[in-house]
DNA sequence: CGTTCACTTGAAAGTGTTCAATTACTGTGG
DNA sequence: CCACAGTAATTGAACACTTTCAAGTGAACG
């Protein structure tokens, strides 16, 4: 579990589980079946790496492409005219991203790696190409979007009810659930977001989300360690979610 | 403009105004072209009535169908494990609702009529069917969604950064440019949702609100009769929107 | 015509924010 | 390898905003 802080979190997982963390390989395979799928792996393997703090797009860019995460960690916010920010999601490997452009034809959001991360392009109009030849294609995309307005749906529920305990200890299962998922350390989470990005996203100050963390450390929940943290007693912090 | 309250609001103009103002109708049209539109008109007329207090779906039903609305007013809401809700939206006509449902086979939230309401509904296998006559037609669902997830990125916005005036400002400007866009007054509101309604959706309480109000109120920035609100001075409202 | 529910208003109490100061870490260059 | 600078994280204390509790008003409806 060292060092290779500079290195893409999950890429060689990646290649290894045979790109199972991959979305929209995950999707053309389910897809597939025994057709030919050349075509596929060409258009998967216009890959992209990113360094930490560069854009995948910004909001107001042409929507062209969406995206499949490899490995690393992203994050979409929005922006209000006033320039407050709003950040929408952390997002990491298997997830697909870029999906709220279509109806406006333009990214609604900035998209940044929080660390080096690697995502698949998936060029759109090709998308819609192959959609022609495998024909449960743009429905497997709309469970994927319907997948995430479930995510808004739930991030609201937080943002609109429940206290400061409550968010972070919903945020930090989140988490878990989904690292676990993808097979890395339920407990061990490499929180590579900021503080005031992590209370930005729960809509809560910077100062509130550190004084939270340490309540949760003197209470024995968890253990800060740097960036990681470690869950000691996931039982509890269910507990924590809900309302007392 | 006046007393037909017991009636289903935007039902007469949906007829007129050669349903524009349903969503699902307005999807057949922009695909159909000169093709045989038969099915669509079969589909389309199985219509449903609901009264005030009706439910359309709940969580956990199956997914079977989706509901494009043609008239009244349809609230949405998550409930969390302790029983408290959040509001995910109010929808009036040409909204089109149930789509989360897609991913986990099961609605994920309520939906229910705040007033008379009517709806389309399309069972979703037969939207499937369609799909293979009408490729544009996923695709179109697909921006539907994509419209959807930006919606919730606004609400995340609202209830992560803004202070009551801004919550209160931001969501009755919003009816008034939705009524608007469907040829309603974009100053008359008639708020048929409870002030608790609101209040749940708007992430504070139901006394906030009614004091929001009364400050608006007393700013002359509005009037409030009954369940009628009058938009007095949009632009100040509009300056009401973000952090001073 | 009274009962009920929704709305409104007041005062007290909490919870989280803000401002300010301190400490810990990261990365850079000597 | 260490010192330094700059950034991120943490903690404290005062303050602001919203919530909660309580009471009162008004409309709606049987």
């Amino acid at each position: 579990m060292p060092s290779h802080q500079t290195k893409i979190a999950a890429e060689t997982d990646c290649a290894t589980v045979s790109c199972e963390n991959c979305g929209i390989f995950q999707l053309c395979h389910s897809v597939g079946g025994d057709t030919d799928l050349s075509v596929l792996d060409t258009i998967v393997k216009s890959r992209r790496t990113m360094k930490r703090g560069e854009f995948l797009y910004r909001a107001g860019d042409a929507f062209r492409a969406i995206y499949a995460i490899r490995g690393g960690v992203i994050k979409t916010s929005i922006f209000a005219s006033d320039g407050g920010a709003q950040i929408t999601g952390f997002h990491i490997a298997g997830e697909v991203l870029g999906l709220d452009a279509i109806t406006a034809g333009r990214h609604g959001c900035d998209a940044v790696a929080i660390e080096a991360a690697s995502v698949c392009e998936v060029p759109f109009a090709l998308f819609k190409e192959l959609g022609k030849e495998f024909p449960d294609l743009p429905y497997k995309m709309l469970e994927i979007m319907s997948r995430d307005i479930l995510h808004s749906h739930e991030l609201m529920l937080l943002l609109g009810k429940k206290n400061a305990e409550e968010r972070l200890a919903t945020y930090l299962l989140n988490m878990s659930s989904r690292m676990a998922k993808r097979s890395f350390s339920a407990t061990q989470l490499n929180m590579n977001m900021s503080r005031s990005d992590i209370g930005n996203y729960l809509g809560m100050a910077e100062e509130t989300v550190c004084r939270t963390f340490s309540r949760f450390q003197e209470e024995g929940l968890l253990t800060i360690r740097r960036k990681q943290i470690i869950l000691n007693d996931l039982a509890r912090l269910r507990a924590k979610v809900y309302r007392r």
